[in-house]
DNA sequence: TAAATAGGTTTGTAGTACAAACTAGTTTGC
DNA sequence: GCAAACTAGTTTGTACTACAAACCTATTTA
């Protein structure tokens, strides 16, 4: 164990989130998942999955468009690019370790 | 994707976070280890890892001894049962999530 | 004996996750 | 027709957290 592991320091912590890996989990699944899709699926409390978003957002790694389904407001997520990106390449460096350590 | 991804939510944020993750995985394989080297090997900061390795003890994961090498103190660390039970537990867990969204 | 070094710990700060409380609009009951 | 309950979220308050800078105590060196 004199191995590089340190890469761990790095990681991505908008990612590493476990809320936050769901979500983006599953719009990289999805495509486009709703508000009340993804609280479900998430298991997660209104207010926790909208800061969750907003943050992000901000990051640049979900797209949230508000629209309208019928007269009752409608919240669409999609994963950006920037977000799929990052999604994968923190995938890579778990796995990196997860083989490593195994 | 309308799998069971919720037991991210689960994860023992003890572990999860990264700092945490290198020293338990480093104590994991070393079977003891002084505070020095897990300074270096983990690459963090004396204020941090001392904050780090207290939390873990306070946990019960890790049992820390105070002794002298020389006369200087030596920091003596090693994961316990407990910690090395919840290091086994956080990998499947987080293997478990890798297979199921590979 | 002053200054530097070793091996840590405590403290201050900025950031975080979370649910409870709130908002704005819509439908339902009476 | 208007109050109550519901929908779809957002904002706010709180308690926790990671981190490095500053500190501490003892030892070694100049």
């Amino acid at each position: 164990m004199s191995d590089d592991l340190r890469g761990l320091n790095d990681l991505d912590r908008l990612i590493h989130e476990p809320a936050r890996l769901l979500i983006v989990t599953i719009l990289s699944a999805a495509a486009s998942a709703d508000f009340l899709f993804l609280q479900r699926e998430a298991g997660l409390t209104k207010g926790n999955l909208s800061a969750h978003l907003s943050k992000l957002e901000e990051a640049g790694y979900v797209k949230i468009e508000k629209t309208f389904k019928g007269k009752l407001p409608l919240t669409v997520c999609k994963l950006t690019a920037k977000g799929q990106k990052a999604y994968t390449a923190y995938r890579q460096q778990m796995q990196m370790f997860m083989d490593k350590t195994g």
